[in-house]
DNA sequence: ATCGGTACCTGCACGC
DNA sequence: TGCGTGCAGGTACCGA
C-alpha cells in the first residue's frame, strides 16, 4: 500500500506526537521487529520522549530523546493508526502521556523496530526524489544498465517510489516500462523527473492514493486513486489515446501502460 | 557488482 | 459452502 504519498501523509499525521513520551510499549511480533528481543526493546523504549519524525522514501523514523531510534516501514499492509481498538494484527501498542500509537500489519512485510543507532539500511537508500537535482537524477540514470521500470523501484536509485507511482511517472512520461536506462537522452530524463516530481506532489497533496485498505493514522483515507491513468487499469481505455491499457511482468512487478503512448 | 527471480505473509476475488 | 488459483502498495536474499 504505502509508498512515498502515503508514508508521508502518515508521517504528517502523526507529527503532533513529538514531545510525548512512551510510559510503556507492548511489542507482539517478532518477525516486525527484525529478530529483535521484545523485551528488551520494550525497555529501551519506555519512558523515552519523541523528539523528531522523519520520512525517509517509505520508512518513518522516530528519534528519541537521549538516544535511540524507532524504524518504521509499513511494508505491503502496515498501518500506524493514533486510536485503537488493538487486533488481529496489531503488533505493537505505544501507550504515551497522551495518547497511543498502534502498529498493525496483516502481511507482516513492515518493521517497527528500537535501535541504539542510526539504522544503516538508510544509509544505502538513494536520493529523495523531491529534493534530488535534475542533473544528479540524469546522470545516475545513464550510469545504470536495466530497464527502466526495475531502476524506479531501486531504492538505492531514488527512495519512496513504487508500483503505482513508477506506472503513472512513465505513463506521464510517455516512456515504455521496458526502456533501457543507459540509452536515455536528456529529453527522456527531462521528462521522467518532470512526470516524477508532479506525480508525487500531486499524490500528496491528495493525501495518497487508498487502492484497497489505506488509511492515515487518523483513519482517513486519501484520493489519489481517482487520478490514477494506468495503475490497475488494465482493458480500460487509454485517457489520452482510446487504446486499451496493457498489463505486463517486469522484475516480477505488474506494469501498466499504454502500449501507444509510452515508447521503447 | 549488478541483475532478475523467488521467498516471505495474509486476505481477497474469482471460477468451479 | 469450500477449495484452488492468482493477485496485492513491500524488501531481502539467492544464484547467474
Amino acid at each position: 500500500m504505502p509508498e512515498l504519498p502515503e508514508v508521508e501523509t502518515v508521517a504528517r499525521s502523526i507529527a503532533r506526537l513529538v514531545g510525548r513520551r512512551i510510559l510503556a510499549a507492548e511489542l507482539r511480533s517478532t518477525r516486525v521487529l527484525r529478530g529483535g528481543d521484545p523485551d528488551a526493546m520494550a525497555a529501551r523504549l519506555r519512558g523515552r520522549r519523541i523528539a523528531r519524525i522523519q520520512r525517509y522514501g517509505k520508512f518513518i523514523l522516530v528519534s528519541l530523546e537521549g538516544g535511540g531510534y524507532l524504524l518504521i516501514h509499513l511494508g505491503m499492509t502496515g498501518r500506524l493508526l493514533l486510536a485503537g481498538p488493538a487486533g488481529k494484527h496489531t503488533h505493537a501498542i505505544l501507550t504515551l502521556d497522551r495518547g497511543t500509537l498502534l502498529y498493525d500489519d496483516s502481511r507482516q512485510f513492515g518493521c517497527f523496530y528500537f535501535s541504539e543507532e542510526f539504522p544503516p539500511r538508510l544509509r544505502k537508500l538513494g536520493p529523495e526524489p523531491l529534493e534530488v537535482r535534475f542533473e544528479d537524477f540524469a546522470a545516475a540514470l545513464r550510469r545504470r544498465h536495466t530497464r527502466i521500470k526495475a531502476l524506479l523501484l531501486n531504492q538505492a536509485f531514488v527512495r519512496g517510489i513504487g508500483n503505482i507511482y513508477a506506472d503513472e511517472a512513465l505513463f506521464r512520461a510517455g516512456i515504455h516500462p521496458l526502456a533501457q536506462t543507459s540509452r536515455f537522452g536528456g529529453a527522456r530524463a527531462r521528462r521522467l523527473f518532470d512526470a516524477m516530481v508532479a506525480v508525487l506532489s500531486e499524490a500528496i497533496a491528495a493525501g495518497g492514493s487508498s487502492v484497497s485498505d489505506y488509511v492515515d493514522a487518523r483513519g482517513r483515507k486519501g484520493f489519489f486513486q481517482f487520478s490514477h491513468r494506468v495503475y490497475q487499469r488494465t482493458g480500460e481505455p487509454c485517457l489520452t489515446c482510446g487504446t486499451p491499457i496493457r498489463r505486463l511482468l517486469v522484475a516480477a512487478r505488474s506494469s501498466h501502460f499504454c502500449p501507444r503512448c509510452q515508447k521503447r
